[in-house]
DNA sequence: GAAGTCAGTGAACAAGTGTTATCCGAAACG
DNA sequence: CGTTTCGGATAACACTTGTTCACTGACTTC
């Protein structure tokens, strides 16, 4: 064996990683279906051969990246359901987080916005998977909460894909924005909580019998 | 002029709408930035050189494709927000609606949805005015209803566009579906009517006291 | 019916592409 | 300290790419 040592496996994590940070450079103004294995090569300063000793596949690539890009939300999402009680405040904290996560991992953001729905397959499935995951954390938050007593699991689940996805929508609202504006971005952040707040409402009141009566009747 | 005659017109808008055609046939496992001017006038079984009496540039292309996507759904949502009074009649006419644009029109809806955070700059605009026009419409409809007495129209908007971002994302769920696979459609449609109810109901009380009260409050 | 318009052609241009086989040199190992 | 391992370089392979130019021939116009 020899993890331990790795001056070696230092230096080709070191290059793979500049890989990585490379496509992510490209992919800014372009959609990974279209990026070029020589033009990442080039970006980087290796040879266009030394690509194929880290990954098989551009869309293998785009993988890696899937995985940088949404693997450490996990911890803050189950951080954040956990540690919030009061509902508003959990709208606020969400919202607050999606906007530092935009602003601080701009690049790895419009990656998974552009690539969510892109061409490249594998690309999409992961980032479907980790959505997917996402989804059952947030599920498993809000059947811990004392407001979702009378929900039937699969609806809860339902609820909690339209948070996820309403994160990702918030989350591709403050790409569009220009980094530096702040109105546009005080903007989005209201609307994001307005938004939050007519669900979280539409929650609470939607096993009052008058409403359940109308729901059941289709 | 010259605009009355048109055999040769006739011609040319055939041959541009072969154009069209195959190019939205070839995006179907591609980006509109990977999609090769000889690949789609190969496609077309022309000359690389006559796309240029069409086109300009290939972003034109997928700007006169937007239009062909959306351009005829205004109609449909004007005609849909005026003729349906019923909350509930309303959101079942709009998933119905939703479900049976992707089935009769799929390539056209995986091109919005997978152009509309895409690399190409021109398209992503094109996208994202044509759906700031329907929340506009429907920002609209939603106004002429009662039971937005006491919205502030910059709020009446908000919602409108997320009834919008809804059905944008209804319909990519049911894109990701298979096209034959009846359980999969009742799922995601169903999913969607709950959505939507959630949010309605949700905009049906937010106007209550207490919610106001904590709503100002923030 | 002659003159003009113009969608589409065919050829050439200079780059660009992914992938492979062979070799080099430094790190790892016994 | 010799041997093996392996990340990376080099060079060549056979294509594909966007764009231009002069040209043809059917339609339009006068």
């Amino acid at each position: 064996m020899s993890h331990t040592s790795g001056v070696r496996q230092a230096r080709k994590q070191q290059t793979r990683q500049a890989l990585l940070d490379a496509g992510l450079r490209l992919l800014e103004h372009q959609n990974l279906s279209s990026l070029g294995l020589r033009e990442l090569t080039r970006e980087v300063g290796v040879s266009p051969a030394a690509f194929y000793r880290h990954f098989p596949d551009m869309a293998d690539l785009g993988v890696a990246l899937v995985d940088e890009a949404l693997g450490s939300l996990h911890t803050v999402i189950r951080a954040v359901l956990t540690e919030t009680a009061d509902a508003d405040e959990l709208i606020d904290r969400t919202v607050a987080i999606t906007a530092a996560y935009v602003t601080e991992h701009r690049p790895h953001v419009r990656f998974i916005a552009r690539e969510r729905h892109g061409g490249v397959t594998a690309v999409r499935t992961a980032i479907a998977a980790e959505l997917d995951r996402f989804a059952d954390e947030v599920a498993a938050g809000l059947g811990a909460q004392p407001a979702s007593e009378g929900w039937p699991a699969d609806d809860l689940h339902v609820l909690a894909e339209l948070y996820v996805d309403h994160m990702v929508m918030t989350a591709a609202a403050f790409l569009e924005a220009p980094p530096d504006d702040p109105a546009a971005h005080d903007r989005i952040t209201h609307a994001a909580r307005l938004r939050l707040r007519i669900i979280s409402i539409g929650r609470l009141h939607w096993l009052d019998p008058a409403v359940r009566q109308a729901a059941t009747r289709g």
